[in-house]
DNA sequence: AGCGTTCCCGGTAACGTTCACGTGGTCCGG
DNA sequence: CCGGACCACGTGAACGTTACCGGGAACGCT
């Protein structure tokens, strides 16, 4: 029973294992990279030897020597909210699968940032690739001044620019669905409860509600902002309603945010959608079981991940010209429910229980 | 303006600089390191030198002599889902704070799985410690035969064992507070909405709802296994209907699937708590916003994930003994709402908004 | 003047691999 | 019997940093 030792204590190497079977340090990592140059008795004593002291190369020798170190980098902000987790899921898939390693940084969320020196830190480990799935704000931000020899980067979360590479979500086209909808349905004062505004996509569903609505020849709806909490759009629904009685429809920038707010709505008696309509953004699975089901725009965050890590990869292998800047944008899709339905209609919530709930 | 070069190009290192600045790599390495013995002169130019040129040491090169990462290794399994998201949210959190880089592997999260490969990759990387979030079911399972020389292990997903060091959530008190809070109710009927087999979390939080009953007296209530969903959560409680009319109240192993089961109670006309109480788990912060606001168990997931680097960290450092074998666990807590209200009493639910939905 | 200290700094050898060569042997055709 | 092709393996030098030791200059003290 082997037991564990300290993990500083006198670990076997390369040269150990060619000793134990009298042959040169280089037949070793011949074996161990499986070339073919090793005659069939050799190879088998090696790796009887490898398997019988459990040895590891060392992944950091490794590096050094070979100058890549198979391992990408990741910057992420928010992880503890759906949207980031979800894409963090995708990127892990995605490297998992091509054999690649991941270093992570979590960067703070809000306030302000500078994400140059977690680049740095990435970069000093040696990442072939980074994936920032943070916002980039700063007053000397990272686009154009990147240092130098940097591996290639993509953004997942800043503006499209020319200095560096992007692949988005089209947070104002999702802004744009939703809004859509609701003046399809007839609704004339829409209101929307944005997210934080040092986020990005937060920004570009609130502009894609207000372009929608001038298109539209509406005038602006009312506006609140929330910090993505159900508790915050509860709050701020509150403060809607007090303001402007007469709303009839709400946009609200995530789905936890349309929660509290549909919370709100039913405790003043409102009828959702019969009074007021709602659609969320980020397609939770279970916004489908909320009370009404709530419509709302959903996002490909895994794919945005997975495309992030395989971007990356092109670039890496030389497949891909460098510097290959370019911006790729993921469409959304309008999941349409019991709280924003389809027919441009003002009957109340009809509540029909989903497929789900029959007993297979 | 620096253009970022392919990262494979020449990069500066430590010589460079040196011969830059016309001194021995060493006093570069002082300078680096902020060691005391070197000029103030020769430091500034040094720091000039280096700041001129972007220069970074190799965090690789540094780890291969000095024979320590300051990294540590992330195992994690089914970033999607809420809780291990938020563990690795704490995790990350404490690292960053310790100067600690993460090295993240995900593995699927269900299915049999072997996590001896994912250790040695870690290990290969040299990582000083390993937080293992994912369940550990093998046939052969990892307890007392890890690799020889591994680092520090921490799981958190793990029963209890003499060879491991675990950090656990109490699941089976939490599955008895939820329980033993609908007995208190005078509910005799109680169900349970179970997790899949194959997360010991599900099986623990199991586990106490069937003691809490034995204990009570109860016979054992309906059993239904869900898959985290709430998709399944409604699925799973119509069948529960169907089969046990006279059910009185359910606990539902996680949040998300407390709300399909709620959705599919009101669809069938079934008043909560009035005839059928129900209580969650996970304490999503959302959940207080369901209709009624659900009675959950909250889980200190954050603190899990932070408690483990740690104790990986304190025992790096020399300071605990190795090895140190042990087991700690943390207590969850019963947010008492209105899906399961306080008072044993059967009054229909109370619908009053939280303190949220007032108007700052 | 002699001598120990302190302050700076340099040289050399690691760390654990892989890479570019080089070398001795066997087999074969002419 | 010899030259070359091929196979199996070994030798040194990297990769970029830090650890260890050592040494000269300047300074203070007796």
């Amino acid at each position: 029973m082997p037991r564990p030792q300290s993990a500083d204590s006198q670990r076997v190497t390369i040269k150990e294992i060619a000793r134990m079977c009298g042959v040169s340090v280089q037949t070793i990592s011949r074996v161990i990279n499986g070339r073919p140059d090793v005659s069939p008795a050799t190879r088998a004593a090696v790796e009887a030897a490898i398997a019988a002291v459990g040895f590891q190369p060392s992944a950091v020798a490794r590096s050094l020597v070979q100058r890549r170190s198979t391992t990408l980098g990741v910057i992420a902000a928010g992880l503890r909210y759906f949207g980031v987790a979800q894409t963090l899921n995708g990127i892990t898939e995605e490297s998992e699968a091509s054999g690649y390693a991941l270093l992570l940084k979590e960067v703070p969320s809000t306030g302000d940032l500078d994400l140059l020196p977690v680049i740095n830190f990435l970069m000093a480990h040696r990442v072939e690739g980074i994936v920032v799935a943070a916002p980039d704000r700063h007053e000397s931000d990272v686009r154009g001044n990147l240092p130098m020899f940097a591996p290639p980067i993509v953004f997942l979360k800043s503006e499209p620019s020319p200095m560096i590479s992007t692949i988005l979500i089209d947070n104002y086209g999702g802004g744009r669905q939703a809004t859509s909808h609701l003046v399809a349905l007839g609704r004339r004062r829409i209101a929307h409860l944005a997210g934080p505004r040092d986020w990005q996509e937060a920004r570009d569903r609130h502009q894609g509600w207000r372009d929608t609505l001038r298109d539209a020849g509406l005038e602006p709806g009312p506006l609140a902002v929330g910090n993505w909490s159900a508790a915050s759009g509860a709050l701020e629904m509150a403060r809607l309603l007090d303001e402007e009685p007469e709303l009839d429809a709400v946009f609200a920038a995530n789905d936890q945010m349309a929660l509290g707010a549909m919370y709100v709505l039913r405790s003043r008696g409102i009828a959702i959608p019969g009074q007021v309509a709602i659609v969320g953004f980020d397609g939770l699975e279970e916004a489908a079981y909320f009370r009404p089901s709530l419509t709302t725009v959903r996002q490909p965050l895994r794919e945005l991940g997975q495309l992030a890590v395989r971007e990356l990869l092109a670039t890496v292998s030389g497949a891909a010209p460098r510097p290959s800047v370019h911006a790729l944008t993921l469409a959304t899709e309008l999941i349409v429910r019991d709280s924003a339905p389809h027919a441009p209609s003002k009957v109340p919530a009809v509540v029909d229980a989903p497929t789900a709930s029959r007993p297979a």
